[in-house]
DNA sequence: TTATGGATTAGCT
DNA sequence: GCTAATCCATAAA
């Protein structure tokens, strides 16, 4: 399914609450370009606020890892856990101000050989495509994110290889949960999904 | 210098 | 449902 024409997002998109941006990014679409260009729906975020944030890496300020959340919005920020897997964010609020939103699943739109060759699976059918893309480790490799790579990456660059785009996709049945996956300051509802998306990872939140 | 545990995933029961 | 795998940033000493 070819995507239609797509407009970068702007500066200012990002520049407010990483509450409001996750909100906004679900229905938009993530692009890397190569030999072959991958691209894929937003259907699963989290929002991860600043220094009052227990869970957010940016928690006990700022260092050398986390230093791309206190910069300018609008820059990818990865890091690396458990030894095995890379996760995306995205830089919020103004410069000197932490704030960020991980991508936590997506729906493949075009690509998706390359992304089946770089996840290193087989694929039998549409009934495969959300082990590319479902997970924020998952959807790393597919599209090949690294932190030497993509770390300080602007995300609005119509230059970059890595890049968010808007092509009028309207986001509908958007619903909040609390987060996945951390141990502090679970309760609180930062987690945006496409309810309906068959792409969002479906994971029971742990107590 | 050493120790700890994590914004995960895959594979097995 | 449960847990091993596996590296590195951060905290402790």
């Amino acid at each position: 399914m070819p995507l239609g024409r797509t407009h970068s997002l702007n500066r200012d998109f990002f520049a407010r609450d990483p509450r409001r941006v996750a909100r906004a990014l679900l229905g938009k679409v993530l692009i890397r370009e190569g030999f072959v260009r991958l691209t894929a729906r937003v259907v699963e975020v989290e929002a991860y606020l600043g220094e009052d944030d227990p869970a957010a890496h940016a928690a006990s300020g700022r260092t050398e890892r986390n230093a791309v959340l206190f910069g300018p919005p609008g820059y990818a920020y990865v890091y690396f856990i458990y030894g095995n897997h890379y996760c995306l964010n995205v830089s919020c609020q103004h410069e000197g101000k932490a704030g960020g939103v991980l991508f936590r699943a997506l729906e493949p739109l075009s690509g998706i050989e390359e992304m089946a060759r770089a996840r290193g699976i087989a694929m039998s059918g549409p009934q495969d495509w959300p082990k590319l893309t479902s997970g924020p480790g998952r959807l790393s490799e597919a599209f090949g994110i690294t932190r030497a790579r993509d770390n300080g990456c602007d995300l609005t660059s119509a230059g970059s290889s890595l890049r968010l785009g808007d092509d009028g996709y309207r986001a509908r049945g958007i619903a909040v949960t609390p987060r996945i996956g951390i141990t502090k300051a679970t309760n609180r509802p930062l987690r945006y999904i496409l309810e309906a998306n068959r792409f969002v990872s479906r994971r029971i939140k742990p107590k």
